[in-house]
DNA sequence: GCGGAAACCGAAAGCCTTTAGATTTATTGC
DNA sequence: GCAATAAATCTAAAGGCTTTCGGTTTCCGC
């Protein structure tokens, strides 16, 4: 059949594809992406690094979503947060990519860019150098377990009706639909006290 | 060959040979820990409900390595921070399987009681019923996304030489080797202040 | 002792990932 | 304009994985 008079695939097709098959499904595979564009499975390796390039199409699709102008906001730690809820919210828009995106790093410059500002934005506000990296990995942790929640929620939330265990059940019972959310709330402003209460050591003594 | 005169496999040879397998590979597959144990690929499915169960069987062993006796300490936040850590260290003795450990539920009845007697622990300690469920969700969000940062180093820890990003490189070098432990303690402690505050708060007002 | 259950083997179906060569079309240099 | 090269697709195949099924031998209850 040989090469056809107009492009049938294009790594942004791919990855648009992946990510349908993905938030339907929660996992794909080559040959499904192939069938869907109506094409052969081996054409897909022509435009593409394998399988694993493809998760890092997506990884870079979803990062992308995050909003990169909140770490222009100040004071610094409006700044953080605002980051810190679009970075939640931009994986939150496709919780079954999650397990799939989560178990490597993000390496597109884009997303490294912003771990730049958000390093010039802390020591700006007075933290010391050797403060930085570990209010940013924290913020980090934080967000990532709790997209990691969304996905993947931890146990009990279906396992209620056992009679075992009565005062979770009551617990769970308690808490509306947002579970999820008010414990991100929860973490998120603790943290932001306690950093603010750090900065405070630092700048005030 | 039919039936051996003592049995070859069992349930718990298999999960140590699959968790063997996941340290050294950050992967299994039955046909590898059938190689292993020097027996037939189809054999392993006689033990075990197909890979699936001996992901659940690894899960089991790993948050079997969970202290459940911190949860008698007291006070409630000396008791939470060392469920946190023990949670912790429990997944950061077998880094490479936390992702494949991450995207279920741990089903085992045994962490399930776990999660029972915390609730129990917050509601003594005067947390209103409604907020028990985030505080819980919340800790646990710190712990895995830690874990998780373990497991799966965030970009930039090895993207360093980049000569884009030097701000980011000077704070990366003022952190030591611990930076993962300190910005758990960092979310740790964070989170234990701001809930201390809550319930001030709740029993105060 | 006998019948059924248990534990293993061998083999096969069906999926996936990846690579290689063949074929046709586009592009580029002259 | 033409020849050489590059690009996009197909066909085909190797090799791995998961899972199931039937056959064979051994154990256990009665």
């Amino acid at each position: 059949m040989g090469r056809p008079r107009t492009p049938l695939l294009d790594r942004q097709r791919i990855t648009t594809t992946a990510l349908e098959i993905v938030d339907e499904n929660g996992d794909f595979s080559v040959p499904q992406i192939a069938r869907r564009l109506g094409v052969q499975t081996g054409s897909v390796y022509h435009h593409v690094d394998g399988r694993d390039g493809i998760i890092e199409l997506l990884r870079e699709r979803v990062a992308g979503a995050i909003d990169v102008t909140t770490l222009d906001l100040r004071p610094w730690d409006a700044a953080l947060e605002s980051w810190a809820r679009s970075y939640r919210a931009a994986f939150a828009a496709h919780p079954r990519a999650i397990p799939l995106l989560m178990t490597n790093p993000v390496r597109a410059p884009r997303v490294l860019e912003q771990y730049e500002r958000a390093v010039v934005l802390l020591r700006d506000a007075g933290f010391p150098v050797a403060e930085v990296m570990p209010v940013i990995v924290a913020l980090e942790n934080i967000v990532l377990g709790s997209a990691l929640d969304m996905a993947a929620p931890t146990a009990m939330w279906e396992v209620t009706e056992g009679a075992a265990t009565p005062r979770l059940a009551e617990a769970l019972d308690a808490v509306g639909g947002n579970r999820a959310d008010r414990a991100f709330d929860l973490a998120l402003h603790g943290f932001l006290a306690h950093a603010r209460g750090r900065l405070a050591e630092c700048t005030g003594a």
